[in-house]
RNA sequence: GCCGGAGUGGUGAAAUUGGUAGACACGUCGGAUUCAAAAUCCGAUGCGGUAAAACGCGUGCCGGUUCGAGUCCGGCCUCCGGUACCA
């Protein structure tokens, strides 16, 4: 064994008998549990940065460790090839989307590889590929035919100047990215799968994933927002209706207004005869099309002159238009009360609007309208016959009389809304419906498919090339055969990234879209990516499967069994961007101290979960760590062979270090599988490293150091996996050690004689004990009572009681 | 704005079910080794206090529950993620 830790040679023959082995290559095997373990897979952007280190070398830490349980362990990688950044590179550099994805992925996966991930690169996928995403159009075509895809108008960010449409984040303050110019809303016409038809399986079977973190569900849970309520009409004078949505419908009776988006047609209608009102809503289309912003926005509205009648008093409100209603959600307009919803309250203290009050504290604490609207569930007041009642038998009274005289109805609501898949864009999967003006949109049929997208563009400028090549879209119709065209739009990608982890069990497979190979692999064990897609990415996917699962393809209900959502890397406190040049290249680092230095240091440096504040000095700290190591179980080797342990002669110190190792073995354990928690982990085996490295060197000493250090490197070869190997040989342990299975816990050597106890004076620490492990409370209290210093502090006062915490501490309550 | 998180020494963090705050590292300081340095090894290291102890204070801020709160509850502050066309 050499003297030094070298990691470069070391660890690329490792990695080249790993290749050559196919070690990672696996197959279905009903002899043993099964373990699907992925890593969200990124978008090729280039060369791997920090982030991508963390995720993947989590995932390869489980993948590993589960592999030492006996498991038949999947674990696969790929690329989210398709997407907007291919297009302002291709528009930058003057290089087609096609060719730069295709050498960005060749570059960033030499980089994986050379991170010793424990991949089957067998099944390796790319979604920009026609033999991927030729089942994602297959699919759409199904779900059309079963009625879940349809098209509706919807607003997208419009750059007059570039005569495109533009993303959320290429609209900075209102205008476009590119040209400063300000951006319009404009609607057109896009495709949308109905997932709000199983907004309800959605939400529900977020109480089957338990293993999932709270916070996820909370904010998915939230996301998709039901909500119970009326859905009422307002009579319009020409005989039509507003109608609106509200879960309060017990405020009923104090609606003063109404309110309509900008693009509402009511709003559209009034503005004809009125110049300011156009005006006014002409201002309102230069708003991005983000939630974020119109929510931010102030808030400001206009009288249309319209008036509507109330559903039970018919009293005429005024309609407003106001820029806060959401023309894509619900029906676009909202009946205000301004009494009882503070922004209604805000809206209406700014226009002089009336404030009626109908509703008052249900505890008779007194309230001010002229301060601020009263939010909370009371009892009615100033409502005609419903005074009196509270919220619920409010609500049913008023949801009743609606009811009845066909004035409204009760209805189940979400927040959710329908996903748009339509993208204007060229580098994405082609949709595979084609326009004919007879027929309208027919899907293409199964065996035209894929529709591939063309890759010898000229990319010159904005604006999708395949709009601009009649070769593309210039096609006939299946149905009747007359002349038609194709879709030009191109999926969003959420749609690739939605089944990919299927895919990945018959990546082959070119005579069907999933088989029984993925009904064996399905549902994912483990899936580790950033909390930044706690909600989309997540949702659609869980959304992806149950249609999945509808066609009969897979059959299970939920994708993924265990999620696990890892924090950001930070440098400075702050995520790395080039723009702030605060970026670490892992490549750099591999380069000078190889990849289990950079992969020790990740999962070391802070918890999966919590974000990662970077450090040269603590990269290096994991490097010295490794050196030690190996310098440790060099010298030990070269002692020669180490003695049977002979268990009834050792003494304290060997008994204590050997309870070390066999605590240390459940402790990693139970990080590694329940906790994940990687980095106490290797805190607990560096405390053994330590405590086994000052064992003298008598021969029963050498038993429990060889015993030691056999479990130290089984511990470590999940994070770092080279130099293990290596190791473990020059242990002389059997087989290799991405083969052995994880060491097992000798229950005799976690026996302890004596515990050591803390002991306080109201709540306070004044002391430390040692008891006999099996004494009893009353030895205990005894003993506490007797220290020194415990009895400083209870000079002059009573004893009122002792609480003992066995094995833990005892707390003297006195007075 | 709304939804979800986070805040602990000089730094990254630990404390798993309400039970000894700061494990394990990094850094710093001191020592050994060296002609010298690097590397390596040993020791000290929350702040205040003390000759050394004792002791006091201390987990973003304010309050509460409890024998006992980093952990639970209420109210704030700051930062981060998401907000439906970045992925």
């Amino acid at each position: 064994m050499e003297q030094h830790y070298q990691p470069q040679d070391l660890e690329q023959a490792v990695q080249a008998h790993w290749q050559t082995q196919r070690t990672f290559c696996v197959q279905q095997d009903d002899q043993r549990e099964k373990f699907y373990c992925l890593a969200m897979f990124p978008y090729p952007s280039g060369k791997l940065h920090m982030g991508h280190v963390r995720n993947y070398t989590i995932a390869d830490v489980i993948a590993r460790f589960q592999r030492m349980q006996g498991r038949n362990v999947l674990q696969p990688m790929g690329w989210d090839a398709f997407g907007l950044p291919a297009e302002n590179a291709a528009i930058k550099n003057n290089v087609p989307p096609a060719r730069w994805t295709r050498e960005n992925i060749a570059y960033m996966r030499a980089q994986l590889q050379r991170l010793g991930f424990a991949y089957d690169w067998e099944r390796e996928i790319a979604t920009c590929e026609p033999e991927y995403y030729r089942w994602e159009q297959w699919f759409f075509t199904r779900l059309f035919e079963r009625g879940l895809a349809y098209k509706k108008q919807a607003e997208v960010n419009w750059c007059e100047n570039d005569q495109t449409v533009l993303a959320n984040e290429q609209v900075v303050d209102g205008k476009c990215w590119r040209c400063d110019n300000p951006v319009e809303r404009r609607e057109i016409d896009q495709w949308f799968i109905r997932i709000t038809d199983y907004a309800q399986q959605l939400l529900d079977d977020l109480d089957q994933l338990e293993h999932w973190p709270e916070q996820v569900r909370t904010m998915q849970r939230n996301w998709i927002g039901r909500s119970e309520g009326v859905e009422l009409d307002f009579g319009l004078p020409d005989n039509g209706a507003l109608r609106v949505y509200t879960t309060r419908p017990d405020t009923l009776m104090g609606v003063t207004y109404l309110a309509v988006a900008p693009q509402h047609p009511l709003a559209r209608a009034a503005a004809e005869g009125n110049p300011e009102l156009a005006a006014f809503i002409e201002e309102q289309s230069h708003i991005k099309v983000a939630e974020a912003d119109l929510a931010t926005m102030e808030k400001r509205g206009m009288a249309t002159g319209r008036t509507a009648r109330h559903p039970i008093t018919g009293e005429e409100l005024p309609v407003w238009v106001a820029n806060f209603v959401l023309m894509s959600y619900g029906s676009g307009a909202v009946m205000s009360v301004p009494g009882h919803d503070q922004r209604d309250w805000e809206f209406a203290t700014r226009y002089g609007l009336p404030i009626q009050q109908v509703v008052r504290p249900a505890d008779d604490q007194p309230c001010d309208l002229d301060q601020a609207a009263f939010t909370d569930k009371g009892i009615l007041v100033n409502s005609g016959e419903f005074d009196g009642l509270d919220f619920a038998a409010a609500f049913d009274a008023i949801a009743d009389r609606l009811e009845a005289e066909g004035k409204g109805t009760r209805k189940v609501n979400f927040r959710l809304r329908d996903w748009g898949v339509s993208r204007q864009r060229y580098w994405g999967a082609p949709i595979p419906i084609i326009n004919c003006d007879s027929c309208g949109a027919v899907p293409v049929p199964a065996e035209d498919l894929p529709v591939v997208l063309p890759t010898d563009v000229a990319f010159e400028g904005v604006g999708s090339p395949i709009k601009k090549m009649p070769e593309f879209y210039r096609t006939t119709c299946p149905k009747c055969g007359g002349e038609a065209e194709r879709e030009t739009d191109t999926f969003d990608t959420f749609m690739e990234s939605s089944w990919y982890y299927a895919r990945y069990a018959c990546p082959g497979n070119d005579r069907a879209m999933l088989d029984d190979e993925a009904k064996y692999w399905t549902p994912v064990d483990q899936y580790v990516g950033g909390i930044e897609h706690a909600i989309l990415h997540l949702l659609y996917a869980r959304f992806f499967h149950k249609l999945l699962r509808d066609e009969g393809l897979v059959d299970s209900d939920e994708p993924f069994v265990r999620l696990l959502t890892q924090g950001m890397v930070l440098k400075d406190g702050a995520k790395m961007s080039k723009s702030k040049g605060n970026t670490v290249d892992p490549q750099a680092l591999i380069d000078r101290y190889g990849a289990d230095t950079v992969r020790l240091f990740s999962m070391f440096a802070a918890p999966p979960e919590q974000s990662l504040e970077w450090s040269d000095s603590g990269v290096e700290g994991a490097n010295r760590f490794l050196k030690r190591l190996w310098k440790l179980i060099a010298g030990h080797v070269a002692a020669g062979p180490a003695p049977e342990l002979a268990l009834d002669a050792l003494d304290d110190a060997q008994r204590n270090a050997r309870r070390k190792t066999h605590e240390t073995i459940a402790k990693v354990g139970d990080d590694y599988g329940r906790r994940q928690t990687f980095n106490t982990a290797i805190a607990a085996v560096m405390e053994l490293c330590n405590e086994l490295g000052r064992l003298d060197d008598s021969p029963a000493s050498r038993a429990v150091l060889d015993e030691g250090l056999r479990a130290v490197v089984l511990m470590l070869c999940p994070v770092v996996p080279h130099v293990c190997h290596q190791l473990w040989q020059a242990l002389g342990g059997s087989g290799e050690v991405v083969n052995a299975p994880w060491p097992a816990v000798d229950e005799t050597a976690l026996t302890r004689d004596s515990i050591d106890m803390a002991v306080q004076v109201n709540g306070k620490l004044r002391a430390t004990m040692s008891v006999p492990a099996d004494a009893d409370r009353e030895a205990i209290e005894a003993a506490a009572l007797a220290q020194e210093n415990a009895q400083r502090f209870l000079e002059g006062v009573t004893v009122r009681k002792v609480i003992v915490v066995p094995g833990k501490l005892v707390n003297i309550v006195a007075k």
